[in-house]
DNA sequence: AGGAACACGTGACCC
DNA sequence: TGGGTCACGTGTTCC
């Protein structure tokens, strides 16, 4: 989530940004945007991933957002790898590439989001090519890059517009549906890294292999889901309108909570042994909706964490709400709901979400930060 | 579940099958694969998931692998829905379309997968393109189609390859390359169709979004299950009172307390003579005040009588009250107090004036008036 | 060499 | 009339 967002802010602003125009790059060979900031992005990205890297940085900086290609000027072919079609032209006539006004290719080149995600964040960048602009078919460094295999870099270039023309649209104006395009693409593409963040074991990074494990994942957590309920189902089966009460938080054994340390929020009660029982928490059924009730201490933002938590979380929507204070620090938090379209849940989740939610709101305040 | 499940391994297998590699095609013209192979894939999709559907079949069914379609002669552009580039050609010159070798138009159509799951049931027509190939420019059949509105229907129209030639690769070899990607899309877009049909709730059907929604589904579900897990666990470990509460008449205060906990102590008791658990009583003290919370049959008039009940007969001062509805006959009132100066309470009296006061109301209610 | 993967520009469609 | 979305063909890179 959090990265993706900033990877998404990201992608913005270097898509606003671009095209300073400078770029350039006279006839034939191209100018050549991106490439390596792209590399280096990634490079970048992996910093953030996989924890700081030394090394990194270094080359380009600026450049990047240099693309600005296209505001019409500059004839540079910009992107073209090398070959170059311009010289193309046989046999097939292929029109006069109009567009960006003088012969030459259009700029368009931007860097890209492009597939490899990687990139992001500092993005500091890139570079050189930009003034370097210039020089014709540099191979330009090739850049190392790869991280563990995989990936391509997937260069920038672009293509000539290939005439353009035909009927709709001269070469002017159509020239922002293609930005939008590109726009669209960058977003598909940002999405397609979201998803494979969140599923595990992925390997391949292929478009296709991500979708594909998206959904074998999604069925397996299903399928999981519904193990579990009707697990947790078992134990408390009786009839309708089961009342389950329960009050954990002793932390102790399971591996989840490192804060044995005598949470000094209990507090409260002289009691040896025993720990505080809050939070007490309890789950009621109606064939319409469902009903919560908690009792917990009273820290603030308690009751927003607790509300966004049944109503984002668990798929419900509040349409009782109450809160009352109990005892100096305790407080009554009582909840109508109804469950969304679609979806289910148990007293179990319920529960567990709230104890998590609570859980992590005592360890907040008892520590700092999160 | 199920059908997903179908569905995927339908596609993978249809995806295996597909190409019999025939496709090839010979000359210039595509020879295009299946066409409505798709649809009827299609088709068989629809039927999966919104159950048999009659009609449907009819028209294409073998055709369908016969795929063989491509056999590589027609020329028919199918597709295209009705402007046609063809006759286009004014300014802009659309240069020759090469590519196909003849000038005609390549073949490429392909009705594609294309996005258009919802497509068609019944899917008419099509097809007749198919045989009928030759013809040149025809509309074809719009195809009505259009399932529930969105998704458009995308046509398979296809565009000269403008010019292809200009450096690398003539007309003639590239061309194979071209079915690849096309194959890799439409793969591609199968596999997003199948993850769409895993995520609940999904209005949009972007790729976008169905991306989004993925990933974000896909967290929630994860959560659901450490939810899940974190409950199980919780109720698992004996400890913790989770005292489960159904909803006896045996009254038998049990409640937690078992775990002499300093807190607040709590007592509740069910009604005895009546057969429905209603109402049920929950009383708990605090230093300064008591909590009461009831639910019982919401019936006219039990709110007041329930509020003057406990600060009238019990020399209560309500701090604080709450009512809710539960279900289409209950209620949830919950109440503070804190005790009158000079005054002391205990859970029976609490409970006994309660199951006294509502108890009037029933009986009122369910003998006749008074 | 050739298959696989990607991004790009472009035409077309819809709302 | 334009923004959004798609599919397509193409060039390119990597294995």
């Amino acid at each position: 989530m959090d990265d993706s967002a900033l990877f998404m802010k990201w992608a913005m602003d270097t898509l606003e940004q671009e095209h300073p125009d400078l770029v350039v790059a006279v006839n034939g060979e191209a100018g050549f945007p991106s490439l390596q900031a792209l590399r280096e992005q990634r490079l970048v990205f992996e910093e953030l991933i996989l924890g700081p890297n030394p090394a990194s940085s270094g080359t380009s900086c600026e450049t990047t957002h240099g693309s600005g290609g296209f505001g019409g000027n500059f004839s540079s072919p910009a992107a073209m790898e090398h070959d170059v079609w311009p010289p193309s032209p046989p046999t097939s006539a292929r029109c006069a590439p109009r567009l960006s006004g003088n012969g030459g290719v259009a700029g368009t080149n931007l860097p890209v989001t492009s597939w490899n995600f990687c990139a992001a964040s500092t993005l500091p960048a890139s570079d050189s090519a930009l003034d370097s602009g210039s020089a014709g078919a540099r191979p330009v460094v090739p850049v190392p890059e790869m991280v563990h295999g995989s990936q391509p870099t997937r260069r920038a270039a672009v293509r000539s517009p290939t005439g353009t023309g035909p009927v709709s649209s001269g070469p002017p104006y159509a020239q922002d549906h293609i930005m939008a395009e590109r726009k669209r693409r960058e977003k598909i593409n940002q999405r397609f890294i979201e998803l494979s963040t969140v599923i595990p074991g992925l390997k391949k990074m292929d478009k296709a292999t991500i979708l594909s494990d998206a959904t074998r994942h999604a069925k397996e957590l299903q399928e999981k889901i519904k193990a579990l309920e009707a697990a947790t189902g078992r134990s408390s089966r009786s009839i309708e309108t089961v009342v389950l009460v329960k009050k954990p938080r002793h932390a102790d054994a399971a591996v989840s909570d490192q804060n044995q340390n005598g949470s000094p929020s209990s507090a409260s009660l002289g009691a040896p042994a025993s720990r505080n029982p809050l939070p007490e928490i309890e789950v009621r059924f109606s064939e319409t909706g469902v009903m919560v009730r908690i009792l917990c201490e009273d820290v603030k933002g308690v009751v927003v964490r607790v509300l966004s938590g049944v109503e984002e979380g668990l798929h419900l929507t509040v349409t009782h709400a109450n809160v009352m204070p109990f005892t100096a620090c305790t407080l009554i938090i009582t909840i109508t709901a109804k469950v969304d379209e679609g979806f289910t849940v148990t007293a179990e989740e319920i529960v567990g979400r709230l104890n998590y939610v609570l859980e992590l709101h005592s360890s907040c305040t008892s520590t700092e930060e999160k």
